[in-house]
DNA sequence: ATAAGTGTACTATGTCTCATAGTACACTTA
DNA sequence: TAAGTGTACTATGAGACATAGTACACTTAT
């Protein structure tokens, strides 16, 4: 599977486990839903046991995640996960938007520039801003 | 100075690299002004010349800082450096909006979460969201 | 011309993280 | 009982990082 990417400087453990974290937030596994196995993961993701067991000792550790002795890694209720994440992003946003104030952009105007970049998928909803 | 964290866990070279990103940016160094030497640096940064030297690298080669060979290293003019700081922000922004409609969260809704965060900085600015 | 200060380029050493390989053990399930 | 599961070790190698030390070419002040 193309999860691996050794251009990237991140440590292997690390894009097992964003990658996962982001199917997870995206409800692309279902609660409760099994993982594969240490062994088989390692095989499918071209990596080795020990690294793939790193990648989910950061996801139980994190929450995103449960084990059960002897049957494997199952995949957390996302509720709480969604909501955290929600308030990562939120700071960062703050973080990232007190930075550009500092350096002489307007906040809003990053702002704007940003909604403007933002990937079209739900046409219907969106209003030109030049029709208002 | 207060500049190297242990507690961090980027790399010193980085940490120095980014200190001084930041003061160029902020206007706290004004252009063409000469910046401490090599060995001058590793002194008051309690750090050693070549960690010093290879942040140094890193202003050099990311268009902060230019070099005269025998003379030192200056600062380099701030107008392009913010412009490109800016479309930075906007980007990354602009991804954890991506990232949040992915999960969820309405990206109008992160971004009033994210400025009720803003620091207050210039009142008589500031106009209330309640007041409108 | 000389000395001091500048950036720069080496070698060498030690520490740490990361990734891999291999082995072993306790647990659950078929 | 056998197979599959998570988990915990040891060991090895590669690479990044930081430090120490030395050396050289350049510029500037004396």
């Amino acid at each position: 599977m193309n999860v691996i990417d050794y251009k990237d400087s991140r440590p292997i453990y690390e894009q097992i486990a964003s990658y996962y974290k982001r199917l997870i937030l995206l409800g692309a596994l279902e609660a409760d839903e099994k993982l594969p196995s240490v062994r088989t993961l390692a095989i499918e993701l071209s990596a080795n046991p020990n690294t793939v067991q790193k990648a989910l000792d950061v996801l139980g550790r994190e929450g995103f995640i449960y084990t059960v002795i002897g049957r494997g890694n199952f995949v957390m209720n996302t509720d709480s996960l969604k909501k955290a994440r929600e308030q990562e992003i939120v700071g960062r946003i703050a973080e990232l938007l007190n930075e550009a104030r500092e350096i002489g952009s307007d906040p809003e105007t990053v702002i704007a520039d940003a909604k403007k970049r933002l990937e079209v998928s739900e046409p219907e909803l969106t209003v030109r801003e030049d029709a208002v």
